[in-house]
DNA sequence: TTTATACATTTGTACAAACAAATATTGTAA
DNA sequence: TTACAATATTTGTTTGTACAAATGTATAAA
């Protein structure tokens, strides 16, 4: 019995957090989703990513990561091309909109984010972070 | 930095989780949700619930439960008619169909669900609960 | 060189979710 | 009694996701 209650409230609280994150999103046409991925370009400071590095670093591995990526060229967010060592390889990299529309979004979904940890009793952040990731392994 | 990184720690800690439990499911034909809806009746023990009930009871409070019980309804597991006080509202019901599927899926999710808190370090589960709870609130 | 195999991404299709608007019923106030 | 707002559910439409199969490219063996 406990355990069920454990996956549920897991469950729970992660739609809760995301639900959050998705109307704090809205307004800037992208979605949660979207937003990881340009977070995963700008990360790279610069350097290609190909969509199989993109996908392992995604949240939630999706089947097609393709039409995703879609939507964000068609926004002129993102910029794609064919790897020139491997025609299989496409090369994704963030564009100057794409690094634009972050830094207008980021403190926006950084109080977000800060509004719902501080819900979490002192050192409570760490002791979360500790415990999911053996769940995760 | 380090908020974001619980966050997202948590959504995938939550996607790890739910997708285990949906490829638990699969065989059995139904979805997660469609699971989780099937218990809320379950524990109604006799009693009907209304579509507002179960839907404040949901993992994540969709917009259109209907359809997700149009589908238990077609499968047979769920019996649906409209409540005589108030004939806006309708009255669900499990079926012995519904209850039977739950009997033959509820020692395998029991199981999947254990492997994974079993992960967690010695009278982590509650400490996880605990903390999750603040978060929902 | 041909064939087979693995790799990286894309596409087709069917199914599910999000959101807003519509329908139906009830309660209430003029 | 009529009109209006509140409640409970349903429907239409658009968008997103899952899964399998298809495409195009590279690597290696015969």
């Amino acid at each position: 019995m406990e355990t069920k209650e454990a996956i549920i409230t897991l469950l729970k609280a992660s739609s809760c957090v995301s639900e959050s994150l998705c109307q704090t999103l809205k307004p800037f046409g992208v979605s949660l989703q979207q937003f990881n991925v340009l977070r995963i370009l700008r990360g790279q400071k610069g350097n290609a990513a190909n969509l199989s590095t993109v996908q392992e670093r995604m949240v939630n591995k999706m089947s097609n990561t393709t039409r995703l990526i879609d939507k964000l060229i068609d926004k002129n967010f993102v910029k794609r091309s064919i790897c020139k060592e491997n025609r299989r390889k496409i090369e994704l990299f963030i564009t100057e909109k794409g690094e634009a529309l972050l830094k207008e979004i980021d403190p926006v979904v950084d109080e977000c984010q800060e509004k719902m940890i501080q819900k979490l009793e002192p050192n409570g952040k760490n002791n979360l972070v500790k415990l999911l990731k053996q769940l995760i392994k």
